[in-house]
RNA sequence: GGCGGGGUAGCUCAGGUGGUUAGAGCACACGGCUCAUAAUCGUGGUGUCGCGGGUUCGAGUCCCGCCCCCGCUACCA
């Protein structure tokens, strides 16, 4: 048994989720997490919406809300959305947590006594109306290059150049189109260059053990070739005050959100561990070198989990090129492996909430089943490449694979049983074939389809897994037990065999399609918790804040990764089917929404 | 521009470290079964593996060049 953290990217609270931000790192990770509990291992999985940053200030002006209020309101949607596809947090928490901010503040001191964290005057953009950064991004103005009237500060949307924001000409804030002030300010720069060579040894490391995906780690590499110190702070007034004298009461300056975001892996660990009545159990996960931490997230954001957050973690416990000894939290764990996802796209173009292009995790589980959603990202989703949503696909896959390859399997079966027998029915002699099917489905699938989630290819694991069903079908219509009326213990015999095989199924799928996985195990007369769910619990700031949503659960229901007897005489009433079969008009009344969607 | 990924059957895609006649699902056609949400089972593929060179006994798989598509490009989150 090893101790597994599940740290999962952290949804930034400006919106409810779309169906490419759970792709990314929301579904995955609970294969993982799910698959990994039902193996024995000690999982903490945690995360938390990201409420900080220049985003969030600015929609709440918008709207007339405080960015706290804002926040709050999309903390709850996210909770909701995340809680309704199952996902099964141990403890998702928020970055506006007095928890959070202490602990954010410590990793600030840490790295800063050990000498990573340097104070340097910088040129930026202000606004001169709020005194606030303003990032690149929230400038424009006329490209110096082509003359494009609406080029971002950063980059030239028409000519693709780069550009810096001093180049443009008639720069004005996208905010509220004002002209930027360029002035001289005073910030904490993380020392990378002193912490590249530390970073270098690690990241060697991790690409020598062959398990991360390729263009991760290679893209995690080539990050330290071209190393800058990098901002750590900014001129704003929403987020952790910088922990220093001179700058802790400092209205304008805070923490960048990003060094805070980050740091949300140990702090929800700590409160995990906090709310548990044993304040220290988080260290079984940070500090013992044994322990493994796996990170899931979307590819942009792996600039941060494969350079930012390792170095934060190494200038805390000093082992940069400046020395330095570990803070009160001791030495913590770098990331065993970044798992990153590429893009879903919809319909062949990239998702964005402002054009419309977008569909809400909400809304699809308000009319589909969670399972049906989650079987798609996990058969179809973009594990390794940008893969295309479409609805046509959505319905293909849910109604020719879920409804009428899995769900159709159980449903026969219990017929069978239901209309014959009425209860789980006893084997009797076990003639070659039946062996042959309890081999595969008890036996040599196990390996195979876990071996696979371990090494995060989940398209592949989920494509075994069925196949395996697929052989319990072929297994049924060789046998035809509905031919057998004459033949009752052979009969009998069938139908128990195709119930254990149904029982095995399950649990190999479970960590897929952890709602079904219950109905399943229902239908075949099951009693009792086989598939543990998340719940959303409204708690105390433990330090004092105001109270907040969390989503927690009790996993200790998790069955083993292994076949388990099932329990002749256990009766088995007709069934309900497991999935709904979707109507073809969903396809063109789906499409009808988006089109809406986009022209509102 | 830099970096990364991709271009394989009508469609969606598999094909770690090169090796027998290049695979799966879907769609389509025909046949079987009738327990099941008209579900299921069987049979059916003459594919320039983007293009051009090269290495090799042998390349979809390695090297070079070229053409397309997508993503990332850090003080946005």
């Amino acid at each position: 048994m090893t101790h597994v953290l599940s740290a999962v990217a952290w949804p930034y609270a400006n919106g409810p989720r779309h169906i490419g931000h759970v792709a990314g790192f929301g579904v995955p990770s609970d294969v993982f997490s799910r698959y990994m509990r039902m193996r024995g291992h000690d999982v903490l999985m945690v995360s938390g919406t990201d409420e900080h940053g220049t985003p969030i200030l600015v929609q709440a002006e918008a709207e007339g809300v405080t960015p706290r209020e804002l926040a709050d309101r999309y903390n709850r949607m996210i909770v909701e959305d995340l809680h309704a596809l199952g996902l099964s947090y141990d403890l998702f928490t928020r970055t506006t947590t007095r928890n959070h901010h202490a602990v954010a503040q410590e990793l600030f001191l840490g790295v800063y006594r050990n000498g990573y964290m340097i104070e340097r005057t910088t040129k930026g953009a202000i606004s001169p109306s709020t005194g606030r950064t303003l990032p690149d991004r929230f400038i424009e103005g006329t490209c110096p290059i082509c003359g494009y009237d609406s080029a971002r500060g950063d980059q030239c949307d028409n000519c693709g150049n780069q550009l810096d924001p001093t180049d443009l000409i008639n720069p004005r804030s996208r905010i509220n189109g004002e002209t930027p002030e360029f002035v001289e300010t005073q910030h904490f720069f993380l020392d990378l260059p002193a912490l590249a060579g530390a970073l270098k040894e690690w990241l060697d490391g991790r690409a020598a053990t062959g398990t991360w995906r390729p263009n991760v780690i290679k893209f995690s590499q080539n990050l330290l070739e071209d190393v800058r110190p990098r901002a750590m702070t900014r001129d704003i007034d929403w987020g952790i005050p910088v922990p220093l004298e001179g700058w802790r009461d400092e209205p304008t300056k805070r923490l960048y959100v990003w060094f805070d975001a980050v740091v949300g892996y140990l702090s929800a660990s700590i409160e995990w561990a906090r709310r548990t009545g044993d304040p220290d159990a988080w260290r079984q996960w940070w500090n013992d070198p044994q322990a493994l931490s796996y990170y899931f997230m979307g590819k942009d954001n792996i600039t941060f989990h494969s350079q930012i957050w390792p170095a934060e973690l190494l200038g805390y416990d000093g082992r940069g090129d400046n020395g330095g000894k570990p803070g009160e939290y001791g030495s913590l764990n770098l990331p065993t492996e970044v798992v990153s996802s590429e893009f879903l796209t919809m319909e062949g173009r990239q998702f964005s909430s402002s054009r419309g292009v977008v569909i809400y995790v909400r809304d699809v589980l308000s009319r589909y089943q969670p399972d049906a959603l989650r079987y798609f990202i996990s058969a179809a989703g973009p594990e390794n490449q940008d893969t295309d949503f479409t609805w046509a696909e959505f319905v293909r896959r849910t109604n020719d694979e879920l409804v009428a390859g899995w769900g159709n399997l159980v449903n026969r079966t219990a017929n069978l049983i239901a209309k014959n027998i009425g209860e789980i029915p006893a084997a009797g002699a076990l003639t070659a074939d039946d062996r042959a099917l309890l081999e595969l489905t008890g036996t040599t699938a196990f390996p195979l389809v876990g071996d696979l989630i371990e090494q995060h290819r989940q398209k592949q694991a989920l494509s075994e897994a069925m196949r395996v069903v697929s052989a319990v079908n072929v297994y049924l219509s060789e046998q035809a037990p509905w031919k057998l009326k004459e033949d009752r213990e052979r009969m009998g015999t069938v139908l128990h065999v195709a119930a254990q095989a149904i029982s095995d199924c399950r649990t190999l799928l479970a960590p897929f399609l952890p709602f079904s996985a219950q109905t399943v195990h229902e239908v075949m007369g099951g009693t009792g918790i086989v598939s543990p769910m998340p719940e959303i619990r409204v708690v105390e700031d433990l330090d004092g804040g105001p109270s907040y949503p969390t989503l927690t659960g009790d996993y200790s229901a998790f069955p083993r990764w292994e076949s388990v007897p099932i329990v002749p005489g256990t009766p088995v009433g007709k069934p309900t089917p497991i999935f709904t079969k979707l109507d073809p008009s969903v396809v063109t009344e789906e499409l009808e929404r988006l089109s809406d969607g986009a022209a509102s």
